[in-house]
DNA sequence: AAATCTGGTAACAATTTCTTCATTTTATAT
DNA sequence: ATATAAAATGAAGAAATTGTTACCAGATTT
């Protein structure tokens, strides 16, 4: 595994360097940033694992710049990590609603530092590690929330729909016949007339839309390339 | 890492050395005591990482001897591995239901005595390491102090519901199936029916209003995003 | 000891999803 | 263009899943 890459935001020089130190200690790579204007051009230019922010600062502040960073299609999705001053509730409470991940107060104990982030990273990577993510055409296809997403759209297929959506798109190009497609979504040992893939497929291309699944006469369904 | 400390509590002194023999190998340090009594004295003094507990004790037993552990502050943080003489299935979730949090039957095999311990300290640090206070839409879980708040409204939830709430909170977004859901919150070892999570959901539903945990029907759970 | 929680089970009602089938429409080969 | 097989469609009943309530056994409090 490459090294992952921490971005550090914090107007006090000395700490940069401490947190720098620490986290290099422990195999970071380490960007530094001293205000969240800086911060969020680093992170648009290096695209870091994870950013450490903190919330007071000159120019701009962290809880603008996590603000920013959440509209940002590219940055959207990195996760945040606050450094506040002291253990100001509401601070805190304000700060993971605009879109942090987790924070940690000041005087940092170096070893929670390195704990949260590792913490951090570990969920963010289990959410990426999946590929139950499906990009087809202009519609995502979500296993883990099962959901179909069309532009601003959302649709909750029932299961079935939406396995048969799923196997059919993640083989995208390829013609699939209906006993195939019985075997993979319903199940090895299960009896089903076959024209009630027909039925579903149909259900499907009702919610959203017959530019998705292709009808091949006399042998199945294929996805749209 | 300094090495890790795990009190061994047993009546047969030649089970205690042969284990204690096994665990230093292992490079454990290994503390010793021979009823429920002194296992608890010990534990106050020397705050070992893990506590290996014979169920049947003269004097105190051990399932005496973990719910003394659950009220007491200093120790009720500490995981507990039971040691039961045969695989009475009723004592192990009795035990469990009292707080262990795992279970071994004796006679024991060295290897897998060593893999639970590891699996169990390792399921702790990350415990540890995880953020305890989660905000999610209008309310907030925090589980260093079992409260849940929405606006200025305070829940006290039931330990099940609010683990249960919990979990499916920090997946945000995710669909949990039963199965994944009594695992996790419940526990590895133990046996419910799969129903028992619906009748959970209803009730966190029933005091904090439905717009939380969506059911996505054939799947599981959901917390909503 | 009674009253109150908590966690779990079971049963039935309510709802959604799945499957089938009869009928209409479409695609394709002749 | 027509015949024909295959697929789309509509609608109904079956099956599956969940919501809800009631109840019970232990624990915990009063």
């Amino acid at each position: 595994m490459p090294k992952q890459t921490i971005l550090v935001v914090d107007d006090e020089k000395d700490l940069l360097d401490l947190i720098e130190y620490n986290l290099k200690k422990e195999g970071f790579e380490v960007l530094k940033a001293e205000n969240g204007e800086e911060g969020i051009a680093v992170a648009k230019e290096k695209n870091p694992d994870l950013v450490l922010l903190d919330i007071m600062m000159p120019k701009m502040d962290g809880m603008q710049a996590v603000e920013d960073m959440r509209r940002d299609d590219q940055l959207k999705k990195i996760p945040v990590i606050f450094l506040t001053a002291r253990s100001d509730e509401k601070t805190e409470v304000e700060g993971l609603n605009k879109g942090g991940d987790d924070y940690i107060t000041k005087p940092i104990s170096t070893t929670k530092l390195i704990s949260r982030i590792k913490a951090v990273l570990r969920r963010f990577d289990e959410k990426e590690e999946e590929t139950n993510v499906l990009e087809v055409h202009d519609i995502t296809i979500d296993r883990d929330r099962y959901i179909v997403n069309k532009k601003e759209e959302e649709f909750h297929l029932p299961r079935k729909e939406f396995e048969l959506l799923f196997f059919l798109a993640s083989r995208k190009g390829k013609v699939l016949d209906r006993q195939t497609l019985l075997n993979k979504v319903w199940g090895d040992n299960i009896y089903v007339v076959d024209r009630t893939v027909d039925v579903h497929v149909r259900k499907i291309r009702e919610k959203l839309g017959d530019h998705y699944i292709e009808t091949v006469k006399g042998v199945g369904y294929r996805f749209k390339e």
